[in-house]
DNA sequence: GGATTATGTGCAGATTGTGGACTTAATCGT
DNA sequence: ACGATTAAGTCCACAATCTGCACATAATCC
């Protein structure tokens, strides 16, 4: 319950403003007359925000629209992708990534750097981090683009922009923000699943309610409600894989014993099927340039695709123990519908069956239907996207702010 | 993301209004300078409101204030429990329950009235209840309160209004409110797990961080994240008493198998220690006056207190499956603390180790500190209260459009 | 008792949205 | 082809609300 602020009437124009902006961009290429419509404002007001917002070159008009209609056409605006742009970041234990996302969600730079970071100096990767951030700046600077945020997607929770606990790097109580450094580019730290969460909000599939469940080398989860993403009390909520799945299982790396970690994480995936990386790099389509998580996860898929017995129980029952997981996460979170992304949304085929029938078979006397398991629209990229998306988030919040209308 | 409105003047000072009366009943009793202060408004701003809320009789002025600074003292307003209040009423398994909450969160009237609605008609449960609720409105009335709302607590999920499935009323898809019928006076409804967190918040320790873990017949929760509720998508999170703790353990009504309730519900409680009945109905203590389920859980309470080895041991146990499902819960919802409440509050002497000690066991290396596990400040009210304060949140949040002012 | 300090209010002025009249640009009907 | 009709967008006087400053008020300090 922080104390609210009062409105004044600078902060009733901002909120219009972004109120107006933000109605253009949902709603696609929208009249004036229909924005009033839809905000409640006049078509007066509306037309003298609309104004402001071509000034600043965040929206544009685009012609009469000819719907065969009666009377005078109106011109539609919408967002305009020429002008303003964010970044996007992303450490991972195997990657580092950029990307630079206009205001109409068009990607517009994005690269990615193989990195193996197990265990490496923070300095030393966000050094490199910030070099690749330059030079998607630059790149985006040569488009004419003006970035006015950033964001960065880091494998373990963030609380207060610092990064508590990454396992995979071996990085506790890292300032990441500070330490990367962007100069004068504000900066937003967050989990990699959240952040993928909001990429699959923003660049995904449209829905807006949804339990992003991230399957990296840690399982982790983003919870999306009507459009914004549940942080729980101290930014640490989406937990997926530490939830109990057996009480007296397998010990934990958290701790725990039994936790879904333990039989759908990365490790217990791959290392169900030991024998077959001998076969993967003997097969002719194994990319060997990747690293060696990634190489694996190929090789899983391959074998899973050959029909392999061991790959086949596996995979099996990792989407079992998926689906017991999922079952408390729906009675406790309640999402709309649950989405695989990362390593689960490449296993889709052959998780969707088992994932879905537990789900069934647990929920069905409490809900009519159970939520629908669907898969990730968007590949390995959601969290940098999600990033970039964050940042991008505070524009259409607060334009006036952002861009000094 | 429901397409958000403009601002318009009204809706400008509307929203002024709700922020001074808002800090007003946060903050104490404030004085106009102080109100200017924490609202970002000017002092006149602040006067002119204050005027307003003074007219309509919200809020009171009670004196300069002595603070013994140098200057003229200022002025404290507070808000005025004399002629605002909402009725707050629930339906429960063995009782009905109404009260009258003024603005000032005292309780005005209190009536509760022990009934056994297990399986029986809704048409004459909500009849009895409605007549419940017109003489506690009568009893406001004689202290000139105004009833501006009213919320309804009932034993189970509600979705746009309707109970969906209360299992030990035997309810299914009742549109509670449109039954009961008070005529002119708007009724929320909502699950009893959520009302009674919101009671805690409201009326109990003053956290604005914890998870109300409700123990009733069966088991819910309410999570309230910087002062306000938590509701998932549809309305349905915090089915805590369904979480998994054993997959393959007992089936449980749900439909599942392994489920909390299966362990920590009353029925699991009370059936550990069968032979007890007999020994209680004995027993020179027992009120035999109360309803049979409440009569036995006294009856555990006693047992307990005597050290019967079967009520210790059943006791650890369900504390023991407690903790496993809050440790998911922890995991997923991220919660500031848990609060125990219902039967729960009453056993916290014999839960509180087990669950302690199982969440600091499972969560020491993914947080410095486990969530501290304490009992409700409140008691078996915590409900109705909640469902009160439920319709005294829309007077504050919208003092204008409640009031006419 | 005068200097100082802080509260609360009055009044002119600034900002922003409103409402209706007006202009513009299309379709429809004859 | 041309006026009637309809709807979009703009102009302008007006209204609602907050601001900023001046000022009266009421305490403490010396």
């Amino acid at each position: 319950m922080a104390s609210s602020r009062g409105v004044r009437h600078d902060s009733m124009r901002a909120r219009n403003l972004a109120v107006v902006l933000g109605e253009i961009r949902a709603a696609g290429p929208l009249t004036r007359a229909a924005l009033a419509e839809l905000t409640g404002l006049t078509k007066t007001t509306v037309s003298k925000l609309v104004a402001d917002l071509l000034d600043a070159g965040v929206v544009v008009e685009n012609g009469a629209v000819r719907d065969g209609e009666r009377g005078r056409p109106g011109v539609a605006v919408s967002v305009s992708g020429h002008r303003i742009a964010t970044l996007g970041l992303e450490v991972n234990v195997d990657y580092l990534a950029a990307c630079v996302v206009d205001l109409t969600r068009t990607v517009r730079v994005r690269r990615v750097r193989p990195a193996d970071n197990r265990g490496s100096r923070p300095e030393a990767i966000l050094a490199d981090l910030r070099e690749l951030a330059g030079q998607a700046v630059a790149d985006a600077e040569r488009a004419a683009l003006r970035i006015t945020g950033a964001g960065l997607a880091v494998p373990g929770p963030v609380q207060d922009g610092l990064l508590r606990n990454a396992p995979h790097l071996g990085w506790r109580d890292i300032g990441v923000a500070g330490q990367l450094g962007l100069h004068d580019l504000a900066c937003e730290v967050d989990n990699e699943a959240n952040l993928a969460a909001l990429g699959e909000l923003w660049f995904g599939s449209g829905e807006t309610d949804f339990l992003y469940v991230s399957g990296e080398i840690g399982i982790g989860a983003g919870l999306v409600v009507d459009g914004s993403l549940f942080r729980g009390t101290y930014g640490l909520a989406g937990e997926l894989g530490h939830v109990v799945v057996v009480p007296d299982g397998p010990a934990c790396r958290c701790g725990g014993r039994g936790c879904l970690e333990v039989y759908a994480g990365q490790d217990a995936l791959l290392g169900a099927v030991v024998p077959m990386r001998g076969r993967v790099a003997a097969m002719p389509g194994a990319a060997a340039a990747l690293p060696a998580a990634s190489a694996s996860i190929d090789g899983l898929v391959s074998l899973l695709e050959a029909g392999d017995r061991a790959a086949l129980t596996a995979a099996g029952q990792a989407g079992e123990a998926l689906g017991l997981a999922l079952t408390s996460a729906v009675h406790l979170l309640d999402p709309g519908t649950i989405v695989l992304g990362g390593v689960f949304a490449r296993l889709f085929p052959w998780l969707e069956r088992p994932v879905s029938d537990v789900l069934s078979a647990r929920l069905r006397q409490m809900r009519r239907t159970p939520p629908r398991v669907a898969m990730s629209a968007i590949g390995a990229d959601a969290a940098v996207l999600g990033a970039a998306g964050l940042a991008m988030q505070r524009v259409i919040a607060d334009p006036a702010g952002v861009l000094a209308l």
